[in-house]
RNA sequence: GCCCACGUAGCUCAGUCGGUAGAGCAUUUGCAUGGUAAGCAAAAGGUCACCAGUUCAAUUCUGGUCGUGGGCUCCA
């Protein structure tokens, strides 16, 4: 019994373990402290759990929290305790799937009684009284036709269904206390191991994710090996709150939606209006700088340009339904693409005109369904930053490189420094020939690649004409989004049989790319307000400078201060309400206002100002135009 | 679209086990002329989302519609 056993750790090191030792005793000749914070172990590079024993030489690799990996194993674990206390208080509940997620799991039960946010503090109470009873968790393995059987008679449907299409002869279920679940494992070793946890929130999920089957009850949460860790979520989950752009866009006075306008349709009040107008400003900039040409196209279209460029085909669902005119059909617009080609063909175009780069701010109206609708992040009505670039063939590549340099170049300007970047290739039921799409997916590929780009691949993720390099940026407090996308299509100038003549006094089919770099402005916009948590930047912000007069005698002065800036260019405000100046300094910090500008008798005198920025609790006293060249300092800069 | 929850003043929220409602902040007015995170007082403000039904009586109960939130599915 006592062979000896030799196993290697990550550094190289080995240990001489006796045959049959469990991982467990093993670890904890290591380091009693890596012992306690072991979830699993990875031998031989399988994770398996820590009651295994070895019995063969191994490399061994102790899995913890402080790897995806472990906090994949501890929130399984955790969905598992969940599931238990939710069967001990329901006993009808039937279990799908209960996975780890990106910062927590989630179990997905059928059930007759709803689960309520009341509910979700007994089920935490009952999880709690799991975990004292330090149930082991115990893996047994067992022929699947055995499992079957078992789940079929504790009348666990879901877990049969998964049983019947699984190609395995033989499977694995854990144990814990009276629970048990159909599972590859591995789990951590006692109940006891997950003490801090957290309920999250309820929600409706299709078993399997398809609409046709059963609504399932879903319930979220997530949990910590360390209580401070727990708590440090929840401060992130509350932040995340606390900077949601619905919030903020109420309370900064940006936007609104209104119930009669409808659904889906934001209202930009003045200070976000403004904000989107800076924006939109700068972009257009930057597009006339790299030499595109502005386009300017209607709201609607007749249904022939639409059935001509396939929208009618294959993005119908996403069209509303057409407006009689004269006895003909329009539609709103959905892309910006079709109409922005009958401007490239309007005249003849010579390969000296490629590549040709036309820029709009393109508002769209999409259909969303109701239940999608979230914020300015999908709405139904958007304008995005869109422009077509029509190239020939060996143009594609230094193009679409122009392209990413100037997205990266744009988020760089919103403070987005982290991003990452995907190729989305062929979906199904696209449109286009095998060699088109072969072609321009090598081309987004050759230039990812030759400009060092790392990127992942998102397979079939296209769109029906191209396929498409998407980024995604990371904000503020490391949430992802998507916004810019950048588009390779072979098949809209096939349809609109667009061409120009090359050098060869011949006719040729030009290249599409589609783009947008800051994508929906309404999106954009959303997104930043999240990332700032609502305080602009100088240059963003809707209102610069807030200047409070002490006493009325200094309202004129400030009032001519506050002419003289818009003069200049700048946004300021006046607060010259008969309040306090206590309640004025405070309403303007709660505006998140850069700059607050204080002009009493003193300043009157000097010609000065007292100037507080936003964070900071001291004044600064300083002449007029050092204001002035400070704000068009941060403007300039863009800061 | 689907599941669950929700919709009371501009905002945040009480309340009515069926008898047409209240607070704080915001707003307006008056007083206070105030030096960097809420000066004092008064007034005004609501078809209790909308439409039906039940009832002597509906903001409250029932149904529908619209909208919001968390998700699913879809996507910028």
């Amino acid at each position: 019994m006592s062979n000896s056993i030799t196993v290697t750790l990550p550094d190289a090191s080995t240990l001489q373990v006796a045959d049959g030792e469990s991982l467990y005793e093993i670890i904890g000749r290591i380091s009693p402290r890596l012992q306690k914070d072991a979830l699993a172990a990875a031998v031989d590079g399988v994770p398996v759990d820590l009651s295994c024993a070895v019995h063969n030489d191994a490399p061994l690799r102790v899995i913890t929290f402080d790897s995806p990996e472990g906090k994949s194993i501890f929130w399984h674990s955790a969905s598992h305790l969940m599931a238990q206390a939710v069967k001990r208080l329901y006993p009808d509940a039937k279990f799908a799937i209960g996975p780890s997620i990106e910062s927590g799991f989630y179990y997905d039960i059928d059930m007759s009684a709803t689960v309520s946010p009341e509910n979700l503090a007994r089920i935490e109470e009952m999880m709690r009284t799991i975990v004292d009873e330090d149930l082991a968790v115990r893996r047994e393995e067992m022929k699947r036709k055995d499992a079957i059987a078992m789940f079929t008679k504790a009348g666990e449907i879901y877990k049969v269904e998964m049983l019947e299409e699984m190609g395995d002869d033989t499977v694995s279920i854990y144990r814990q206390g009276g629970f048990l679940d159909l599972c590859r494992g591995p789990h951590v070793m006692s109940t006891s191991r997950i003490r801090n946890f957290k309920l999250l929130s309820i929600a409706g999920a299709y078993w399997r994710g398809d609409e046709k089957r059963t609504m399932l009850q879903r319930i979220y949460g997530t949990a910590f090996p360390e209580k401070k860790q727990l708590e440090q979520h929840l401060k992130f989950l509350e932040e995340a709150r606390n900077r949601d752009h619905r919030k903020l866009g109420r309370e900064l006075d940006l936007f609104s939606f209104s119930n009669e306008v409808g659904a889906g349709l934001p209202l930009w009040h003045p200070n976000g209006a403004v904000l989107r107008y800076i924006i939109e400003k700068f972009s257009t900039d930057e597009h006339l700088k790299r030499g595109y040409k502005l386009f300017s196209i209607p709201h609607i279209a007749k249904a022939e340009l639409y059935r001509t460029s396939g929208h009618l085909d294959f993005y119908s669902e996403n069209m509303y339904a057409p407006i009689r005119i004269d006895g003909q059909d329009y539609y709103l617009k959905p892309m910006n693409c079709p109409s922005q080609i009958k401007i490239f063909t309007s005249s003849i175009k010579s390969y000296r005109d490629l590549p040709f780069r036309g820029f709009e701010m393109g508002t769209v109206y999409r259909y969303e369904r109701s239940g999608v609708l979230h914020g300015l992040t999908r709405v139904r009505g958007f304008t995005q930053d869109d422009a077509h670039i029509f190239c020939s063939e060996d143009q594609i590549e230094d193009e679409i490189k122009d392209v990413l340099d100037f997205t990266l170049f744009m988020l760089k300007t919103f403070g987005f420094t982290e991003r990452s970047i995907y190729l989305s290739t062929r979906p199904e039921g696209s449109v286009g020939s095998d060699r088109n799409w072969e072609l321009a997916t090598s081309a987004l590929k050759n230039t990812l690649e030759s400009g060092g780009i790392a990127y992942t691949v998102d397979p079939g993720e296209g769109v029906f004409y191209g396929p498409k390099i998407d980024i995604k940026i990371k904000d503020a407090i490391g949430r992802e989004w998507q916004c810019s996308t950048i588009q390779v299509d072979f098949n809209l100038p096939e349809r609109f049989d667009v061409q120009y003549i090359g050098s060869d006094g011949r006719k040729h089919r030009p290249i599409m790319i589609h783009r947008a770099l800051l994508g929906s402005l309404e999106r954009f916009i959303g997104i930043l307000i999240e990332h700032y948590s609502g305080k602009f930047p100088v240059w963003l912000a809707p209102v610069q400078l807030i200047l409070i007069n002490v006493s009325d005698d200094e309202a004129g002065p400030a009032d001519e201060l506050r002419l003289r800036m818009l003069e200049l260019g700048f946004r300021p405000e006046i607060d010259r309400r008969d309040e306090s100046m206590g309640y004025r300094v405070r309403d303007a910090i709660a505006r998140k206002i850069p700059f607050i500008g204080v002009i009493g008798k003193k300043e009157v005198a000097e010609g000065t100002i007292s100037v507080r920025k936003l964070g900071e609790s001291k004044s600064v006293s300083m002449k007029i135009e050092d204001l002035i060249d400070m704000i068009r300092g941060e403007v300039e800069n863009r800061h």
